[in-house]
RNA sequence: GCGGGUGUGGCGGAAUUGGCAGACGCACUAGCCUUAGGAGCUAGCGCAUUAGCGUGCAGGUUCAAGUCCUGUCACCCGCACCA
């Protein structure tokens, strides 16, 4: 037999059959132990699959397929995240419908996809796009509608001046549109959004009950940012007080002055009594003015303008201080005014030098304070504080809080990062909003009964002059009548942004040919929630946080059973370009998966993707690393050439047993690259003795099923065994089998290695002690010296210290 | 600035509770085989020609440190005036 086999002919085989036969198809029978794994569904891009896709795909694929060989039902579905912009902007450059471009796309990721052996549950495929599944989507809103949490809102949107037309913040690229590199600026614009702070608490809670890598928590918590504080209400000279809010209220003797965000609605109400008012408008104008881009590069240089007449009075001490406004404070976060205490708060500290306004220590225990604040909060005691003085940042904080609350002008209070969601785009393709505006009765949801809506046919999809969706060119579609009083209204020509359809479609898949509900409560008792969830980093503040907080709102309403979507997430390196650069059309070093396949084959493509490196670390490709990868499914293929009857060999049976061990071990850990090592040693092992036995070929060709599918299918028929690999039993070990009777270990004198023993594994400290110390190269060492010390770690090591 | 992470041969990367650093693979070298080799097989492969030195750097704990502690440097990713 030839050492090459012909994987093309052999792969294309039995995809063929694992079509026909259904094979990974989950079973519907609820009684089984069940197993759901889930890989992010792809956006199907005009370029095709990118190498990194497989990257996830194949380690989930892994898993599944080992998950069944233990015998779980398991669920590996696969879909489509169609809705878009790419998809939009392709069908506008090139005049082909999205519909048209999407299909394709969809068609070209399939084959491709196919054509690396994934065992995806094909009969369960879903697609955004399709009117039965944003059905459901739509659905959804209506329920978040219904409870109040999705409302509409005047806001700044992005808007490009040359395309006029608003952008989505993914388009705007360095401050200018990604399309036609003009300048982008902000508009306001009415937007739909949905109140996710609303969860912001049942989000963090949520956490503490999931297996989610730590860095993906860690960043969830950060993002909702939430703060413990106190709320702290301050007069003024005119008499009118206002909030603002602290983490610091230890340091209230240290506030100098006041400052109100620019939009800060009191400005208004205070016209008359600022004197100053005109520059306080001009501030307020070319604060207005300056995009996101302008304001974070100008963040160090600290501008404002103080308030003419108007004064605060600090509330422990009795002192008036000037008020600001400066736009480093915020509108959007607090309550849009802060107490400024520049000797312990880097920003109040240089807007004070900036300004000329006292810096006074309140906290002791850093350095200087006029020349930089002191921020510490583990360490520095009180001073200058009247009753918190000699207290410890921590005490002081208690007390203070007890004060204020007795004088009625301080609360505890608990505020979030978390910013409530933009739901809606001025798009052609995405989910149609399902709500009419009615004159009298505004926004009115649609009757269930009219799901779905349906994204109408157009033949010019095209953004508007004015920056509505194309959809409000459609008069016909607009012009309807109001579900409520009946009379004329226009619908919502908004559609939902591309995280709709992909914040729920994992229930989707427990039951996606449902057309009563959008899936049925015994599918998703069964298979919900998710055992197993993998994905990249980039979607951990977005896709991810988003999906959990409408699984939660689901599961408020009774429509979910379990509160949090995914038992367990894990997360994949970047695969990088050969020159260790992220691979992009522009760097030109993009690998395209299809010559990989027809090159090496499919088997060699996921051997080498698994191999690459850890897992959840960025890894280059090397087109020359992959033939290692191709050279060990050859040698694999010609193990059927040293074949012989028999079980495990005694030489070899110990390996065996811990190689069992590993792939499994390692499989639940995602580390992909030290069981495939762990088999190539075995490989190697197994060769040098010449041949293997049927029980040692039928094992290790088990144990690499999961990795290359084809090769080893074929293996199995070719060799004689029963049925199809993939009706089998994954490989069980022996823990007392694991380890050999006789061991190797080394000999130290003050920990230098100087002797080698073969040894009994379970030899005792005494024996091994003196085993060493008979040795002849060490009696030389030990020879007129005091011996201190000598120890024996079993299997591993003697160690004498001597002198 | 804040948060998270990473530093190990020429390269990708391995190393249970601290216990033989460099598994496995790539590249490379020599030999074999071949009409030929971007194929295969065999052997070698951290540095240093010896007892020595080696896991970013500097200390420390220990019989023993890639692993623990203190300090420090570099790079990567995320957020970015969140009071």
């Amino acid at each position: 037999m030839e050492n090459f086999y012909n994987y093309t002919q052999i792969e294309k085989k039995w995809q063929d059959i694992w079509d026909e036969k259904q094979t990974f198809a989950a079973k519907n029978d609820y009684t089984l132990p069940k197993f759901y794994g889930l890989v992010e569904f792809p956006y199907p891009s005009g370029q095709g699959l990118h190498v990194g896709h497989p990257r996830s795909y194949t380690a989930i694929d892994i898993v599944s397929r080992k998950k069944r060989l233990e015998g779980y039902n398991v669920l590996y579905p696969m879909g489509w995240d169609a809705f878009g912009l790419p998809t939009e902007n392709f069908a506008i450059k090139n005049h082909i419908h999205p519909s048209i471009v999407t299909e394709n796309n969809i068609a070209n990721f399939k084959r491709q996809l196919k054509s690396l052996g994934f065992s995806f549950d094909w009969s369960r495929e879903v697609n955004t796009t399709d009117p039965s599944y944003y059905k459901w989507t739509q659905w959804i809103f209506l329920q978040l509608f219904k409870k109040g949490l999705a409302y509409k809102s005047q806001m700044a949107v992005n808007w490009c001046t040359s395309c006029k037309c608003v952008l989505a913040n993914e388009e705007v690229v360095n401050g200018v549109c990604e399309r036609c590199g003009s300048e982008v600026i902000q508009k306001e614009k009415s937007q739909w959004m949905l109140k996710i702070t609303e969860y912001a608490e049942k989000l963090l809670d949520g956490l503490n009950d999931v297996d989610f890598i730590d860095r993906v928590k860690t960043q969830q918590r950060n993002w909702i940012g939430r703060s413990y504080g106190t709320q702290v209400t301050f007069n003024t000279n005119i008499g009118d007080t206002f909030d603002i809010f602290t983490t610091r209220a230890d340091t209230l003797f240290g506030v100098t002055y006041m400052v109100m965000s620019p939009e800060h609605p009191l400005l208004n109400k205070w016209a008359d009594k600022i004197k100053n008012f005109d520059e306080v408008k001009e501030y307020q104008v070319s604060a207005s003015k300056k995009s996101d881009f302008e304001r974070t590069e100008l963040a160090k240089d600290k501008t404002g303008v103080m308030l003419d007449g108007v004064t605060a009075i600090n509330p422990v001490n009795n002192t008036e201080i000037p008020i600001f406004i400066s736009d480093y404070v915020l509108i959007s976060y607090g309550t849009g005014a802060i107490m400024a205490v520049p000797a312990h708060d880097t920003r109040d500290w240089e807007f004070a030098k900036k300004f000329g306004l006292p810096i006074i220590e309140v906290v002791a225990g850093g350095e200087d304070v006029q020349s930089a604040a002191f921020t510490d909060c583990a360490t520095g005691t009180l001073v200058n504080s009247d009753f918190l003085n000699g207290l410890s940042v921590e005490d002081a904080k208690v007390k203070i809080q007890e004060w204020l609350t007795e004088k009625g002008i301080g609360s505890v209070k608990t505020n979030y990062k978390l910013r409530d969601w933009v739901f809606s785009r001025q798009r052609y393709w995405g989910e149609p909003i399902p709500v009419v505006y009615c004159e009298k009765c505004g926004y009115v949801p649609l009757p269930e009964s009219e799901l779905p809506l349906v994204l109408p046919n157009v033949d010019s999809y095209e953004p508007t002059d004015n920056g509505e969706s194309p959809l409000a060119k459609m008069t016909d579609w607009v012009n309807t009548t109001c579900p409520h009083c009946g009379a004329p209204a226009k619908r919502e020509t908004d559609t939902m942004p591309q995280w709709a359809g992909s914040s729920w479609y994992f229930l989707r898949y427990c039951d996606p040919h449902n057309d009563k509900e959008l899936a049925s409560k015994e599918a998703l008792e069964y298979w919900c929630p998710v055992d197993w969830y993998n994905g990249g980093m980039e979607h951990t503040t977005l896709h991810l946080l988003y999906s959990r907080f409408w699984h939660k709102f689901l599961y408020d309403i009774g429509v979910v059973p379990n509160a949090e979507p995914y038992s367990k997430r894990t997360s994949h390196g970047m695969i990088l370009g050969e020159n260790g650069e992220k691979m992009s059309k522009s760097r030109g070093n993009v690998v395209n998966p299809d010559e990989i396949i027809e090159n090496y084959g499919a088997d060699t493509m996921r051997v080498y993707e698994m191999f690459i490196g850890d897992f959840e670390k960025a890894a280059p490709w090397s087109q020359s690393s992959i033939k290692g990868s191709k050279r060990f499914l050859d040698k694999v293929w010609a193990l059927s050439n040293i074949l012989v009857d028999g079980g495990y060999r005694e030489e070899i049976e110990s390996e065996i047993h811990r190689t069992i061990k590993k792939v499994t071990e390692d499989i639940e850990g995602l580390k992909m690259n030290t069981a495939i090592a762990a088999l190539m040693s075995l490989l190697n092992t197994v060769q040098a003795t010449g041949k293997i036995t049927r029980e040692e070929f039928k094992t290790f060709i088990i144990l690499l099923n999961p990795f290359a599918p084809h090769i080893t299918e074929e293996l199995w028929v070719n060799n004689g065994f029963d049925g199809m690999l993939n009706e089998t039993k994954w490989p069980t070990f022996d823990e007392a089998k694991c380890v050999d009777a006789n061991v190797e270990i080394v000999v130290q004198i003050n920990g230098k290695i100087k002797a080698r023993l073969n040894v009994p594994a379970d030899i005792s400290a005494p024996d091994a002690l003196a085993l060493a110390k008979g040795t002849d190269s060490i009696k030389a060492e030990i020879e007129g010296k005091n011996i201190i010390k000598e120890l024996y770690v079993p299997k591993k090591l003697v160690n004498i210290v001597v002198k």
